[in-house]
DNA sequence: TCTAGGATTTGGACTCTGTCTAACTCTACG
DNA sequence: CGTAGAGTTAGACAGAGTCCAAATCCTAGA
């Protein structure tokens, strides 16, 4: 098992062809030091607490810009926002609708078969598997 | 094949527990007589185009009592807004991320298998299935 | 028919997430 | 040092959706 340092962040981000800035590295261990799912709003109110200021632009910018450049992964599951993932390796979610948790399922034992062929010119781009649940009432 | 009618969307209504008021009959009739997913906003425009005025207020308000009646199902797939789908049966989606189309994949042949028991005090309200595809380049 | 009261609808203000822009800061390099 | 380009910032803005108090619409009963 890996440990996260802000050093850590800096290679992880040049391997992904990003210019490790303080804010960048900041908002990537916030990300990756938790294994959570974070909202662009989490990322700002931790990054914000500990270390001076990182402006609500910057944020956006910088976690599109992971995006883009595969280091994270946007996950839509709550109407209302975003959520982001530093796992990017193949796996499913877990979202518990009243509280709003998310958590990972591993995708070693789900197989999903007998998906129709996709339409003639299309690619997959990715397959999101959610499954929702609720506290027994 | 059932041809919806604004008569049949008021029996509709009723057997699903809901007074049927010329907006709502409207409101399901649009979504049922297309079997598209729409957005709210969709929805505002088709119910205003042809029969005088609904206020967002009330569209909102609708969408949001059909779904807890049980009438139509929510699909979140798009970051910034949801779509409703007057097809409630288990089936699956496919979203075609360039152009926001978003079409059903039927639940018939495809099989989900090995996902591991729930957390204690959980049940699953539903899977969704999402295959993002993109036009090949 | 008339009317009271609950259900429904409405406009508009408001919130929240996310984007945009133009100015500002930082840094690397000559 | 001085400057160009990348990065950051505040704050204005946009769009989806909610909220609320007031207005309107039924409907049952007199």
């Amino acid at each position: 098992m890996i440990h996260y340092s802000r050093d850590n962040m800096a290679e992880l981000l040049r391997t992904h062809d990003i210019n490790p800035t303080h804010q960048r590295i900041e908002i990537a261990y916030a990300l990756f030091s938790r294994h959570e799912h974070l909202s662009a709003d989490q990322v700002m109110t931790i990054v914000n607490d500990r270390h001076a200021e990182t402006s609500k632009a910057t944020v956006y910018n910088t976690l599109n810009l992971f995006l883009e450049k595969g280091l994270i992964r946007e996950v839509i599951v709550d109407p209302s926002k975003v959520f982001y993932d530093p796992n990017t390796g193949p796996h499913h979610h877990l979202y518990e609708v009243d509280s709003g948790r998310l958590t990972d399922i591993a995708a070693d034992d789900v197989r999903i078969e007998g998906l129709p062929a996709l339409p003639k010119g299309m690619e997959t781009v990715g397959i999101d598997l959610i499954v929702r649940v609720k506290r027994t009432a």
